[in-house]
RNA sequence: UGCGGUGUGGAGCAGCCCGGUAGCUCGCCAGGCUCAUAACCUGGAGGUCACAGGUUCAAAUCCUGUCGCCGCAACCA
């Protein structure tokens, strides 16, 4: 029970549209994060969720002639479906819309404002009849005056609202950055949100919205809902107990890591902090403000019609393929890039030609040459195909704790599996049977640990293809127990080296068939 | 205007911070091997590192300028 705990967040999504892969992702990132901390033994918890609270999710439903409530609830179950056919790991997801979220978010609110740091004045802008909304005055003037989706007028519009004091932040802030720098990641990011604020300023900002039907109440004027963002921030908190369970809060806060699309980086790594600082509590440690996923080239967008789901790729391949692609060929902190074409090309090359079919060449050899098991091979340790192990892995875990899965994956298939590839075709076991059976067992036994290696460290980006490849063969530990660690070192084991039951007898399934 | 990113063999990228034989994956050509998912291994062709200046013994890498492309309103991560 003494396990450090592993706090982290994705962006909670707008549940007007269904997923798409650039949400995916996110939610991917995140769930290596996750899946990498459980293996090393963090107490992790994971918090994902929608964001309902907005005038646009009640337009949707009152279009789909739904009520709004029923239409959140069947979106989340939506999102959900997708997230557990990736495998993403989260261990909470929050709906706003739900009691729990309300009532603490009201909480909060209230806080802050008891605190001084919200007041009430004019807000005047421009402002379309249609949206019920105010439109910005670089909307204005881009679109001569109209609102760039009804295409009629903006009127000049002025009300009172709910001010947050997001100004008097500014300095705390910018020194919050420079004290610690780990806290925007990455560097750039980092670097574009502190020239912004020294350039522009901060401005306070309004968080409420009059006489609408849908959203949180504030408490303290019952004629004002919560302007989106005080409250969709809020679910990070709110969600692991702030204002009903404060020993769960105090555990768990300040998040380790919370996962960001790049685009919001303002909205989590300067408003975050101050209503948190506003509210009396801390900031989180670290915003991540992950890049695109572009297609084709082009950036996704309903109004493109080029909106790829995520269940478009799992279903023709898999969820396993799905990850690799995506933690391999989208650099993390930047952008990336899917195409089918592309996504052929690795799903062949990578996992096909090379991982799937060094471990079918290996399994069968043994299966077919040893009987599924290689004698005189207990308590014997390999000399090793790959000689830094040690050091291979503990680069391949720096470059998953800093995000760049893409470089980690990179690592493991250019300094472990090339190699092993390479191996083989020198050694050649299957001639080397015809002469000296002992020999040759020794040959698959050294592949055998380079696979349980590579299972190992692939654990988080590919749980199933990873488990499938580990518990082929009796290795120590057990899948569950298995650490980082693990792969750099020798497993003790009593018996010789052996495939499982199913794979000797019934024969070896590619792993990752080819697409042709 | 401005801000940020980017321009490296046919394609996608690394290298640039901390100057010193131009690297990786895919594709292409030739050969080898045949245990395996027609896979794997070896060799090869192909680049004046956007362009023009400058600093230096030496620049893809540092400095200056020019040009091209992408993003910075909304749906949206």
């Amino acid at each position: 029970m003494n396990a450090p705990r592993f706090y982290l967040t994705t962006a909670i999504d707008y549940p007007n549209s269904r997923p798409h892969i650039g949400t995916a992702f996110e939610k991917l990132g995140a769930d290596v994060q996750a899946r990498y901390r459980r293996m090393q033994g963090y107490d992790v918890v994971f918090l994902m969720g929608t964001d309902e609270n907005t005038v646009k999710v009640s337009k949707r439903a009152a279009e789909l002639g739904m009520e709004v409530q029923a239409y959140c609830d069947d979106m989340a179950r939506q999102f959900r479906e997708v997230w557990d056919a990736l495998g993403i790991s989260y261990d909470i997801f929050i709906q706003t819309s739900h009691a729990r979220h309300r009532d603490c978010c009201r909480k909060f609110i209230q806080k802050v404002y008891d605190n001084g740091h919200i007041y009430k004045g004019p807000y005047e802008g421009w402002y379309c009849d249609g949206c019920e909304e105010f439109k910005t005055d670089k909307q204005h003037a881009e679109n001569d005056g109209k609102c760039p989706n009804h295409k009629t007028p903006l009127t000049r519009r002025s009300e009172q609202c709910y001010f947050f004091r997001l100004s008097a932040f500014a300095d705390r802030l910018l020194d919050h950055y420079r004290r610690h720098p780990e806290f925007v990641q990455p560097d750039s990011r980092r670097n574009e949100l502190i020239s912004l604020i020294e350039n522009e300023g901060l401005k306070d900002i309004n968080i409420s919205r009059y006489n609408q039907s849908w959203g949180i109440r504030i408490p303290f004027d019952e004629d004002y809902t919560i302007y989106v963002w005080f409250d969709a921030l809020l679910t990070y908190v709110t969600g692991i107990g702030y204002g009903d369970d404060r020993a769960t809060y105090d555990h768990l806060w300040p998040a380790d890591i919370q996962f960001i699309g790049k685009d919001i980086t303002r909205f989590h790594c300067a408003l975050w902090p101050a209503m948190l600082w506003a509210a009396g509590e801390e900031s989180p440690r670290q915003v991540f403000g992950h890049g695109f996923v572009y297609f084709d080239g082009e950036k996704m967008a309903k109004t493109l019609g080029n909106i790829v789901e995520p269940m478009d790729v799992i279903t023709k391949f898999s969820a396993q393929a799905f990850r690799y692609y995506f933690m391999r060929e989208c650099p993390f902190p930047s952008d990336g890039d899917f195409s089918w074409k592309r996504f052929f090309e690795v799903y062949n090359a990578d996992l096909a030609n090379n991982l799937g079919n060094l471990f079918s060449r290996m399994t069968r050899l043994a299966a077919k040459n040893h009987g599924g098991v290689l004698p005189g091979t207990a308590g014997l340790k390999p000399n090793g195909i790959v000689a830094n192990v040690a050091e291979i892995v503990a680069r391949v875990q720096g470059h998953v704790e800093a995000c760049r899965y893409h470089q980690a994956l990179q690592t493991i298939w250019l300094e472990v599996l090339n190699p092993a590839n390479k191996y083989v075709e020198e050694m050649k076991p299957w001639s080397l049977f015809k002469t000296d059976p002992a020999a040759s067992a020794r040959v698959l036994y050294e592949l055998a640990d380079v696979l349980r290696l590579v299972s190992i460290v692939l654990k988080p980006f590919m749980p199933e293809a990873s488990n499938t490849i580990y518990t082929a063969f009796n290795f120590a530990p057990a899948w569950d127990a298995v650490r980082y660690e693990d792969a750099m070192q020798w497993p003790e084991r009593q018996d010789d080296l052996r495939l499982g039951e199913a794979l000797a007898t019934e024969g070896v399934k590619p792993l990752f068939p080819r697409i042709d």
